[in-house]
DNA sequence: TTCCAAAATGGAAACGCTTACATTTAGAAA
DNA sequence: TTTCTAAATGTAAGCGTTTCCATTTTGGAA
């Protein structure tokens, strides 16, 4: 900046005007550092900048991890959402552990604007020792009970809930659910969903649910267990598609037919799902937009610091019927109109 | 940091070295001081610390898009080798045109201390124009001689040309590609492995090519096109797998069989592709390993900015055989290891 | 006890910008 | 020409650190 002072024959205030727009400089001066800036090739230090502005234009993307098409969704949302405002992206994963997270969250002191966190690691306690308390923050589906924090979390419970409902219409009775990890919080809502629809729709029949871990491996095995069952469930519902995918992978190769002799439905719609055979009926979550509205909602908290609502929004899911439940095959068909409320 | 000295009786100076180790401290004061901190929730600010070291710790990253597995599995690659590191990494994506990548270049001055690029805009000019010259760069899949900057590159040439000979082997004499977007690197290196192949082991037989653009929709129409032809083709080599799927369902509607009246072949090796109906023949591209290769070695380039080499580097393919091209279906099988050579 | 080297600490400049405030300049009115 | 006002520009402080250099403290050895 000094050597295109120099060359202008003006001072650096001059020049860092005519970088920064209207505060009163003549168009004829402004051009002409400008065209002095670029033959020198300078550009204006963003982190010095931002050391006085106190302003990064840069958000802090806490991520548990960065497997498969849910990440690539929400960071695409989140991504979209953010070059519109012009704020870059510093993405942090994989943190093994709550002490992992709170490394992650010091570490963008002084380099982010504001954070948007989705963890398993992350309650209530976690953010209130280790949130700076001036760092603008919106969470994703986190358990947090949200009067402290802005927060968007996706209606797991309703989705779930939605599902055995609609396996309940069509006449099953012996409904078993493949769990997701027992402490995450998404597998819990789904698997509270689950048990409430049962509790309510079918008040007779007893739970029954396998142990899995959202890997398709884990499906996999799930459905080696429940072939053998004695009394054999006439629908399955796995808490995510990968282990739907492996369960129907253990099906079939014991020649149990989908949908014929038992009925299959997924959580979360990745797009493997309608290319499966037979197609799989699935909960739709729809999760770019909940990175967009997460960003758009952090973007809106960082601009009037003064009044931010830490009112928790729920995004709703839509029911996905496919082939996997039913013989004759409808056409592809939304149930749940998704919306946020 | 000034709070924490005076409540330590200590300079800043001390407090700083507090936080960056074996500066000559005791360790008492060295404890009493982070102890203070934490009590004061004092976090170093860094921001203002880069702006002295000159270091920021990040690892700026331009993407094209955010599309898909291919994003999620590259990020996934780049962020592994990072954490290991203990590197952030400043994303940036989405740029419609070189103007606007050159723009996110700018952003990136004063906040990364490297550049890893992948766009389809960046060639050796726009380089030359736009990169400061003294920030270390590393180059994923770009349409660049390789004598300027290091960079890594898929062996999309060998891959095809692989795939080509492979159907070749198996008998196949008319041999149709369904293009990628004519001014993709990626897409033009895969057209140019076809095409060798059929000069090089089918010297007689006519090119046969199809328009498309990487989506699903393109490999729909392109099947379409396909299947009205006087001289049908035996066999479809899609240039990537999402058009190969969408090939697959035009040739399904049509009551065209795969493989058996037709064969059909991909390029990506996505995690779809072993799931549809028959399981897709196709190149397998070490997406993550390309991230990881490529942040390990700017990272390399960051600590030792003397001899910096800049020698291309190539990753190889697999040829993944499966079901699509063949009608006895063949345990999966990969033909080619792959190595960084 | 005195002295000395080594270790610990403090003072202050620097990193590259923005901006409040002071100063100069331009242009119009008198 | 002089005077005045508004616009343009310059000066310098400050953002939160690190680090060089100077100063003080420490803990033995003499």
């Amino acid at each position: 900046m000094k050597d295109v002072a120099r060359e202008a024959h003006v001072s650096i205030a001059t020049v860092s005007r005519a970088f920064n727009g209207g505060d009163s400089i003549t168009d004829s001066t402004r051009e002409r550092i400008l065209d002095i800036a670029k033959k020198l090739r300078f550009v204006p230090h963003s982190g010095a900048r931002s050391l006085i502005t106190r302003r990064t234009e840069t958000i802090g993307v806490l991520l548990p991890d960065l497997f498969g098409e849910f990440f690539s969704e929400i960071i695409r949302g989140i991504d979209q959402a953010a070059r519109v405002r012009k704020l870059h992206l510093l993405v942090s994963s994989s943190h093994g552990d709550s002490a992992e997270a709170a490394a992650a969250i010091r570490a963008m002191r002084g380099r982010v604007d504001g954070l948007l966190i989705m963890s398993p690691h992350v309650d209530a306690e976690f953010l209130a020792d280790n949130l700076p308390h001036d760092l603008p923050t919106v969470l994703m589906n986190t358990r947090v009970d949200g009067s402290t924090h802005a927060s968007f979390t996706v209606d797991n419970h309703g989705g779930a809930f939605a599902m055995v409902r609609h396996l309940i219409g069509r006449g099953h009775t012996r409904i078993a659910l493949i769990a997701g990890p027992e402490n995450n919080f998404e597998a819990q809502e789904r698997l509270r969903g689950y048990q409430d629809a049962l509790r309510e729709h079918l008040s007779g029949s007893a739970e029954l649910v396998l142990p899995g871990n959202f890997t398709e491996e884990s499906g996999w095995r799930a459905g080696n267990q429940i072939m053998v069952l004695a009394k054999r469930p006439t629908a399955i519902f796995a808490a995510n598609d990968m282990m739907a995918i492996g369960c129907l992978f253990a099906l079939s190769e014991a020649g149990i037919k989908v949908p014929d002799d038992i009925a299959l439905a997924g959580y979360d719609d990745i797009p493997i799902a309608r290319f499966i055979t037979p197609p799989l009926t699935t909960v739709r979550v729809r999760i770019a937009e909940l990175g967009s509205l997460a960003l758009e909602r952090l973007a809106l908290a960082i601009d009037n610091p003064d009044r931010i609502s830490t009112s928790p929004q729920t995004l709703r899911c839509e029911l996905v019927v496919r082939n996997s439940c039913s013989r004759q095959p409808p056409a592809i068909t939304v149930v749940n109109p998704s919306r946020v409320r």
